[in-house]
DNA sequence: ATGGTATGTTGTCATCGACAACATAACGGC
DNA sequence: GCCGTTATGTTGTCGATGACAACATACCAT
């Protein structure tokens, strides 16, 4: 036993369901799962998170910051072109950010996160009229394009990135005159 | 015994399914509880439902008939806000249909039910000059605008049916050729 | 009635989340 | 150096679940 200890579980144990999660989905991403890939024993991760969703809520809010490092530096259509691209490129951890399974309401670091996120994009709107309304509904094209490609409820249109494009360039915003 | 066989058991699978998806939400709907609010051993779903994921697909093609419903009649704006309230009104419903948990590939019946209802939505721009991409960004913001209400992404807006109708009405729809 | 088919039941297995009891390592005061 | 406290892993176990096999019963056409 040169190690009984591992050292840093943690790190690894959401290593490993970081690639549980893209390869096989969040129903298959199991605690025990995840510590097989560990090479420790089934119920060692509860000494680092109390439960399955407790792990899930780290992958999120950790997909969170991807997110933002994702959208940081650009603004307006181009921030929008990167939050879909950031969703067709890491789609079960988009789905884990967005989906339901964690309820927002009980992980403090999960809403922290993804209030820091949220933040980036309003400040991206801070030059038209009224920034909250016209980031709401930027938010809202870009995210539900981003799930309605990902279930495959445009798959009549062909190049995917294309096809985004078009279609946030179709929108404008009525309480000013500007396009974004 | 009075009688062994159920009669409809289908019909009775699928009534308590919906019941427990919406007190319970989708990871705790599971083929034994459905058996059992049924009053029916715990495998006899397997003789309707090939596996667990056939229910849910059910359910979810049940949804998207029940939203087809509730968008008839209605058009443009209307149309949008009657999509959002029907996410709000049925939200573990809304999550199954769109959630990902069901993949849509796999089940033709979904599929189909799903397509007929894009029509609909589709059928409602149809005057417009690009009724394809216009539909398309409409249901992208009306989706996506239903998802982030269920994620309380928006809880400091006040009343939410008025805060959808806003978002909805700041919205316009230009024709504008894109190029990236 | 008779035989085939559709429908339910009983029994079983592997996996999983969760918990309790126990074992070992790491660290700090003395 | 020594020892006790705390953090970290392990073993063992329980109930619930999805899935399958083997069996039993009802229904229907001939």
């Amino acid at each position: 036993m040169s190690t009984y200890h591992h050292g840093d579980l943690r790190a690894a144990l959401l290593r490993g369901a970081a690639k549980i999660l893209e390869t096989q989905g969040i129903p298959a991403l199991s605690l025990r799962d995840a510590a097989r890939r560990a090479g420790v024993s089934h119920s060692a991760p509860y000494r680092h998170f109390p439960d399955r969703e407790a792990l899930l809520a780290a992958l999120a809010a950790e997909g969170f910051e991807l997110l933002g490092e994702a959208m940081r530096g650009h603004s307006g259509r181009e921030m929008g072109e990167a939050y879909v691209r950031f969703a067709l490129a890491h789609p079960q951890r988009f789905r884990l950010m967005f989906g339901g399974t964690v309820p927002m309401a009980k992980h403090a670091a999960l809403r922290g996160a993804a209030a820091a996120t949220h933040r980036t994009l309003v400040g991206a709107f801070s030059d038209l009229p009224r920034p909250q309304l016209a980031a709401a509904a930027a938010w809202s094209l870009v995210h539900g394009l981003s799930h309605l490609l990902l279930d495959g409820h445009f798959e009549s249109a062909g190049n995917v990135e294309q096809f985004a494009a078009q279609v946030i360039g179709a929108v404008r915003f009525a309480s000013g005159q500007r396009a974004t």
